[in-house]
RNA sequence: AGGCACGUAGCUCAGUGGGAGAGCGCUACCCUGACACGGUAGAAGUCGGCGGUUCAAAACCGCCCGUGCCUACCA
């Protein structure tokens, strides 16, 4: 090995770090919103500040920087604007978790002192996943990092609730919300997560209060029989119309309560009778509204039980439960209790049981914003892809209910209403009114609550590009070509902001939205860190390298299929960029000290450079049309298959002859269209392998510069060459017959052994006299005889193939084991004959060449006559083999 | 309960009307002057089951079984 040559192995670590911080520095990321070459932009789905770069993100931002890098290469004006999200209730929860820690309660410390402290944690903590994507190697413009508690986002904030609050479609009302207890807060309908929940159902006696019998109730949950205001039975329903009208005394309260009918109960389920809580359930909330019950709230925002529930107040709901229970089974009550599994609602940021409850909260009335969003879609404004979800959109969109903006936290975008204290109106605007223009003088509050986070990024795709002002990026940039997320967030995310986007900007944020699926464990399962099941991205970049990481994401990002993601898949294609390092390095090793030329000659002499400079335009063409088409997983395949299985294990082996022999005119040649062809690929990988690729290309003679400003290939057609393709196809089968019959007969790889070939037609002769050194080498040949049929004499102890007409013997003087070869005939003869039964069976069928396209039976016929000189041939060495066999049994 | 996916080699998955594929794993041989993170060859599948459409089905249709996800007001 010379001294400009490489390492033997691939070493990331110093690669990866090294390039970043020269792109950064080069500003090959940032966008140039004056720029006249065509715009591609994207914004980033902003992580949460709080987050750590999971599987989910490392995907997510492999597939946006694979478009950004792809579409930079192609000549696009590039914008990927990146930022993170300030997650209201998440952040939130995560700075009151420091606090506890030292003894402390957000309360407790006041809500200036709070902020200041969130303030604080992200200054410290906020880059972290900022510099987590870099180490990912995502090439956004970080000049343009946006975070959506910034001032100009929050001015869009700001601006865009008075709009909608003045056009009527932000209200303030009393409604039946989804309260977490342990957040204190209330949340909108799309933030409750439904999980099974293994619990009882408990069957309950409310005894009548003419003391003729009682009414079993079922539920489960007992406690908030302290609120019940009613029971309910169906009215069709013979066990208990009679009781319709009557009153029943509540246990444990003593308050007596109708009996009501109504349709809604399910005379099939429990007993059917059903206790009514207007308090706490949304469905008895509306039998009470429709019956003219009253309202008892037993429960209070912490969960504990309030004042109205007697002697149980100031007991937690669940320790309620347990102590009703009780008394209830005391008193006789308690009827049956039987195992019962069910859904309930849980936060889906901190996992407590939510409570339903009555409340005052802020809204949005989203069914007019709705409707624009579901058209943009409908007419492909704004395309979906896979489009199987946007059945899911449009059902989603058409069932949309209001929703819930405010928020009881603090961490947020403060509701820019005010209240006057003396009467109590309402004040909506950008900036603090002067005052109550009712009463002179009278002091106004800040409404206390804040947004909800989602509220905010609804508005990401403009508010990033200095809405509401009209910038040169918002006029260059939006709307944004494509959104890539995955479909959990489509409803929290994606839906809100084509409802925003449209109402504010009068067009779609984004032209197309790719959904990518979910990365999930080896077994399937969704990863979180309370299975333990996660894979963390960071340590896998530390063991394979990004690129690595990220080809792995890529290959298995399939459209439409979750992506089971495991180590070892992703140390096998740690394999893969070494390939391409050794690939390199052969070269390198080869060019040193020579001259490669600028240009390529479109139709070099040697078959081998034709071949892989045709195979190169098919991978060109696959490549990008797989990109354009958001088939990820396509365009690795096909990277992975032509530098491996084409470049390496036949291009580059075929053209060794030409760096070690004698003909400098071949070597050049060779060297030129190897290194060409590499640099090629390299610019093709790129978009997935961003580092090696750069560190290659830089290396290599022909190329000046980074392979960010390289152009990629384009395809031509007319560069396709049929017929090098077929000529290889051949020499590729005999080879593959020569090495199989190695393999199968024990000849040790050292060996060198004498080979025949018998072809039909003078083309063939000419194609592997031609290719008699590459033959040679690759199928370790000492001696090559071509000739046509019956010009040469068929060697008797040779076992032998049919290779697209060619007879290929291989000699094996003295060595040849008669009955082995004698075998392998027969599996290769019964393999045929397999084969040639299904196809005269299609051409005996009548219907079959009646119905069939005529082409299809012309390729079948083809076939036939093929397969059957190929049997007749087989079955001729058969007997020879044969023969020879006996006559080596009976001569010993 | 309804809806939507998925079920192809031991594992993970491509393939969508005309010859069952890949990667990993496995077996055998080989450190052949880029690479043992490698090379060559090989074994391995009733394409979940049943029925239908078709000249032709892994693919299209129906039913069933299994798995996963989403939605819903049976408390």
């Amino acid at each position: 090995m010379s001294e400009g040559a490489l390492p033997k192995a691939y070493e990331f670590v110093e690669v990866e770090s090294h390039w970043y911080g020269h792109w950064e520095e080069q500003g090959f990321f940032r966008a140039d919103e004056k720029s006249s070459k065509p715009p591609f932009s994207i914004v980033i789905p902003p992580p949460n500040v709080t987050g750590q770069l999971h599987m989910g993100h490392a995907l997510n931002n492999t597939l946006q920087d694979i478009l950004c890098r792809y579409k930079r290469l192609k000549g696009f004006e590039v914008l990927w604007v990146p930022g993170t999200d300030h997650a209201g209730i998440a952040t939130q929860n995560v700075v009151e978790r420091q606090l506890s820690q030292e003894g402390l309660t957000r309360h407790g410390v006041g809500r200036e002192e709070f902020l200041r402290r969130v303030w604080e944690w992200r200054r410290k903590y906020g880059g972290i996943i900022i510099n987590q994507l870099k180490r990912l190697g995502a090439s956004c413009d970080w000049s343009r990092e946006r975070f959506t508690m910034d001032d100009g986002l929050s001015r869009a904030v700001r601006q865009v609730f008075v709009a909608l609050y003045n056009e009527g479609l932000i209200y303030r009302g009393k409604r039946m919300i989804n309260w977490c207890p342990r957040c204190m807060t209330a949340l909108a309908n799309i933030e409750v997560e439904a999980e099974d929940l293994d619990s009882f159902l408990y069957h309950v006696r409310y005894p009548l209060e003419n003391g003729k019998g009682a009414l079993v109730v079922a539920t489960t949950r007992p406690e908030t029989m302290l609120g019940d205001t009613a029971v309910a039975v169906h009215p069709d329903d013979r066990r208990y119309t009679s009781y319709i009208g009557q009153k029943v005394i509540l246990p444990l309260v003593e308050r007596r309560i109708p009996v009501i009918g109504d349709t809604y109960v399910e005379r099939e389920f429990g007993t059917g009778a059903l206790k009514v809580t207007p308090a706490h359930d949304f469905n008895d909330f509306d039998l009470a509204r429709k019956h003219g019950l009253d309202l008892i709230q037993v429960i209070d925002e912490r969960g504990v039980m309030s004042p109205e529930a007697g002697s149980y107040a100031g007991l937690d709901r669940y320790a309620c439960r347990k102590k009703i229970l009780k008394d209830l089974e005391k008193g006789g009550y308690l009827v049956k209790v039987e195992p019962y599994k069910h859904r309930v609602g849980h936060c889906y940021r901190c996992a407590s049981v939510l409570e339903p409850m009555l409340s005052l909260q802020w809204f949005v009335s989203t069914k007019p914003l709705a409707e624009a969003a579901i058209e943009s879609v409908r007419s492909d404004k704004t395309q979906i892809v896979p489009a199987k979800w946007e059945n899911d959109y449009f059902i989603w969109m058409e069932n949309v209910e209001d929703w819930c903006i405010s928020r009881q936290i603090w961490w947020g975008h403060r509701i820019p209403a005010w209240y006057c204290t003396e009467c109590g109106d309402v004040l909506v605007s950008m900036e603090k009114p002067s005052g109550c223009p009712n009463c002179p003088g009278a002091a106004l509050e800040q409404d206390s609550d804040v947004l909800d986070t989602w509220f905010s990024s609804g508005l990401w795709p403009f508010s990033t590009m200095g809405w509401p002002d009209r910038t040169d990026e918002l006029k260059k940039f939006y709307p944004t070509s494509v959104l890539v997320t995955a479909f959990d967030i489509l409803f929290f995310w994606v839906a809100r902001m084509m409802m925003m986007g449209i109402h504010f900007m009068g067009e779609v944020p984004f032209h197309e939205v790719y959904v990518h699926a979910l990365v999930r464990d080896a077994q399937g399962q969704k990863m979180s860190k309370s299975k333990g099941n996660v894979i963390d991205p960071l340590l896998m970049m530390d063991k394979y390298g990004t690129d690595a990481l990220r080809f792995a994401l890529t290959a298995f990002a399939a459209q439409g299929r979750d992506i089971k993601l495991s180590e070892e898949r992703i140390e096998g294609y740690k394999h893969f960029v070494n390939k391409i390092w050794n690939a390199a390095r052969l070269l390198l090793m080869n060019l040193e000290g020579f001259e490669t030329s600028d240009s390529i000659p479109e139709k070099p002499a040697a078959l081998a450079h034709r071949w892989i400079l045709s195979r190169l335009q098919r991978v060109v063409s696959e490549t990008s049309e797989s990109l354009d088409g958001y088939r990820f997983n396509e365009y690795a395949q096909a990277l992975y298959q032509f530098l491996w299985h084409e470049y390496c294990d036949w291009y580059l082996e075929m053209i060794k002859p030409a760096f070690y022999g004698d003909d400098p005119e071949a070597g050049g040649q060779a060297r030129s269209i190897a290194a060409f062809v590499l640099e090629q690929i390299l610019v093709l990988l790129h978009p997935v392998m961003p580092f090696i690729t750069e560190e290659l290309y830089q290396k290599l003679p022909r190329t000046s510069g980074s392979v960010m400003k390289a152009q990629y290939p384009e395809y031509h057609a007319e560069r396709i060459d049929a017929a090098a393709e077929e000529q290889v196809d051949k020499l590729m089968g005999v080879i593959t017959a020569i090495r199989n019959i190695r393999g199968e007969m024990n000849v040790q790889p050292a060996i060198r052994v004498e080979v025949v070939c018998l072809c039909e037609g003078d083309s063939d002769v000419a194609l592997l006299k031609e290719q008699a050194r590459t033959l040679q080498d690759l199928a370790r040949i000492s001696r090559l005889g071509v000739a046509r049929i019956g010009e040469m004499e068929k060697p008797k102890s040779a076992a032998g193939a049919v290779v697209g007409g060619i007879d290929v013997f291989v000699v094996l003087k003295d060595v040849l084991d008669f009955e082995s070869e004698s075998k392998r005939l027969q599996k290769e003869i019964a393999k045929l004959e397999k084969e040639i039964g299904v196809t005269n069976r299609k051409l005996s069928n009548e219907d079959f060449l009646g119905k069939a396209p005529t082409d299809v039976i012309e390729k079948e016929r083809e076939k036939a006559s093929r397969l059957g000189e190929k049997m007749e041939k087989l079955a001729h060495r058969l007997k020879v083999m044969d023969r020879l066999r006996d006559g080596a049994r009976t001569g010993e």
